[in-house]
DNA sequence: GCGACAG
DNA sequence: ATCTTGTCGC
């Protein structure tokens, strides 16, 4: 069944509202698992289909345990801070071909780190009603001291707007550009970023989402070549 | 009015 | 996000 069409409004000002509604049911908590299988969601674009991809990995094996691929036609256009109303129904439908319920699920953008206090982790976190958890690869909003952000894998700062708490700078590795990490969904920033770190091996990105970009990148290979 | 602006 | 090879540096 598809999504409601009042749920992914093709107009930004409805979109807008919709985001109001839906960040009343963010829930943010400690979340201290237990996580048995973590998931990596991103999403890729090809002419005008989004290609939505969800990796499942063992935790904390970090190995794959299944993978799935969703692809539909371009809903919305990339308007900063409507994200999830572009990449959303997509990545809904490649959940509903995961035959196990992952405990985790890490997405490519911002969970409450966004205008309206609702980016991609957070909306798509209540809809799915899982813990979720937002890895951007730069910001939306919110400030942070730079100059106290240490070097070394691990260090963090907070992000932050007027007193507010919207997540963290992370250096997920030493010496590379830090990833900004927000609760989506029944986590709160300390949880957020401490599993986003149990994910990380010598990469940038977490094992979760760098797989599910790799794998995305493939899928459109192939489907650009063949048919 | 002038910037900033996930992917 | 996407168009794209080799190359510099840890």
């Amino acid at each position: 069944m598809a999504a409601a069409p009042e749920e992914f409004p093709t107009d930004p000002a409805a979109a807008r509202e919709v985001q109001e509604g839906l960040r009343q049911r963010v829930r943010l908590e400690p979340y201290h698992g237990p996580v048995e299988r973590v998931a990596g969601v991103d999403a890729a674009f090809l002419g005008d289909q989004v290609v939505a991809v969800v990796v499942v990995l063992r935790f904390p094996e970090l190995t794959v345990e299944e993978e799935a691929v969703a692809v539909r036609p371009v809903p919305f256009p990339y308007v900063p801070g409507l994200l999830s109303f572009r990449e959303g129904p997509a990545v809904l439908e490649v959940f509903r071909a995961v035959a196990n319920p992952p405990d985790l699920i890490l997405f490519d953008g911002q969970g409450i780190a966004h205008p309206r206090r609702l980016g991609i982790a957070a909306h798509l976190g209540v809809l799915l009603d899982r813990p979720a958890i937002g890895v951007a690869k730069s910001r939306l909003t919110g400030t942070f001291d730079e100059g106290a952000l240490g070097a070394e894998k691990g260090a963090r700062v907070p992000l932050t707007e007027a007193g507010e708490v919207l997540g963290a700078v992370v250096r997920s590795r030493t010496n590379v550009r830090p990833l900004f990490v927000s609760p989506g969904h029944r986590c709160d920033a300390d949880s957020a970023v401490d599993w986003t770190l149990a994910c990380c091996t010598r990469y940038r990105l977490p094992e979760p989402t760098r797989l599910a970009d790799r794998r995305a990148g493939e899928h459109k290979r192939e489907r650009r070549s063949h048919g």
